[in-house]
DNA sequence: CCCCAGGTGAATA
DNA sequence: TATTCACATGGG
């Protein structure tokens, strides 16, 4: 057992954090939240400003939660005007946790045209299948499969995992990703609009999805992934003049880069306190 | 039976 | 370039 106590300028809300969607890895059970990190099985809860987990060491959980990054600067940069503000309120303390690139890639290739309880079934049914067992005090948990293992299931079997007719893109990226080993750490260091157009060449991989991995997993902050429910919102507060109810490419495109000039550097913030609160 | 969900690819004009 | 449609799955 380990204990992170938190300071007062290093907010955290763990709740809203591992339930807004961001992370689809994460149960609640019990009091605790249990999730896989890695090849780390998770326990952890919050009590005021107390931390409490087993399974990895306080750098880690640290470096997860992004306990390092100023969240009150960020949110002070994105507070503009009394909508983002009523959501920054709610949800004070919602942190971008810093998922793995691999995993989150397929996640979100697992994402489209569904909802996020179905994701969390492909993923885990992909990790209790094929990933390794990390036996824990609490259970035996998977890790999420590597590229290379992934790439060796075969149609039919990955299909089983209820991916659908997103079967072919998750196997079109487990070849990419074992044929480019180095394709994250590429991806990382080009400027955010070459990584992203870079992401979108694969299949099953769109506008929405390389937004969701560039800012869930590489920390492009100013990504705005825009999907039915952002559009919504945005139409709503932000752009009145959006009409219909479908999102073309182009309406992606304006949406995003308004996002990106309206709250600055960390739209990608304002994105999740403002998906985060539609719900409460 | 319908519509919807953290969309995308392919065909068409 | 812009529109339209299919797509597996599960829930309401």
């Amino acid at each position: 057992m380990t204990t992170i106590t938190l300071r007062p300028d290093e907010p955290l809300d763990l709740n809203r954090t591992l339930g807004c969607g961001q992370a689809f890895r994460w149960e609640a059970a019990d009091g605790w939240w249990q999730g896989v990190v890695g090849d780390h099985a998770i326990r952890i809860r919050q009590d005021g400003d107390l931390l409490t987990f087993y399974g990895a060491d306080a750098p880690f959980v640290r470096d997860y939660f992004r306990l390092d990054q100023n969240l009150p600067e960020v949110l002070a940069s994105i507070d503009r005007d009394p909508v983002i503000h009523d959501a920054i309120r709610c949800c004070y303390g919602l942190r971008l946790v810093r998922q793995q690139p691999w995993e989150c890639l397929i996640s979100y290739i697992c994402a489209t045209n569904t909802n996020i309880p179905a994701v969390k079934r492909r993923v885990s049914s992909m990790a209790e299948r094929y990933g390794e067992a990390i036996e824990s005090p609490f259970g035996t948990a998977y890790t999420f499969p590597r590229p290379a293992v992934l790439a060796g299931v075969c149609h039919a079997d990955l299909w089983d995992c209820k991916l659908g007719y997103r079967t072919d893109y998750v196997c079109d990226a487990a070849a990419f990703a074992v044929e480019h080993s180095g394709w994250a750490e590429r991806l990382a260091s080009l400027p955010f609009e070459e990584a992203r157009y870079e992401l979108m060449r694969l299949r099953g991989v769109g506008p929405k999805a390389a937004d969701c991995v560039l800012l869930f997993a590489f920390g492009f902050f100013e990504a705005f992934p825009v999907d039915v429910w952002i559009r919504r919102i945005m139409a709503e507060a932000y752009m009145p003049e959006l009409t219909g109810k479908n999102c073309t490419p182009a309406e992606y495109d304006r949406i995003r880069r308004f996002a990106r000039e309206y709250f600055g550097e960390y739209a990608g913030y304002a994105q999740e306190y403002l998906y985060c609160v539609r719900e409460g």
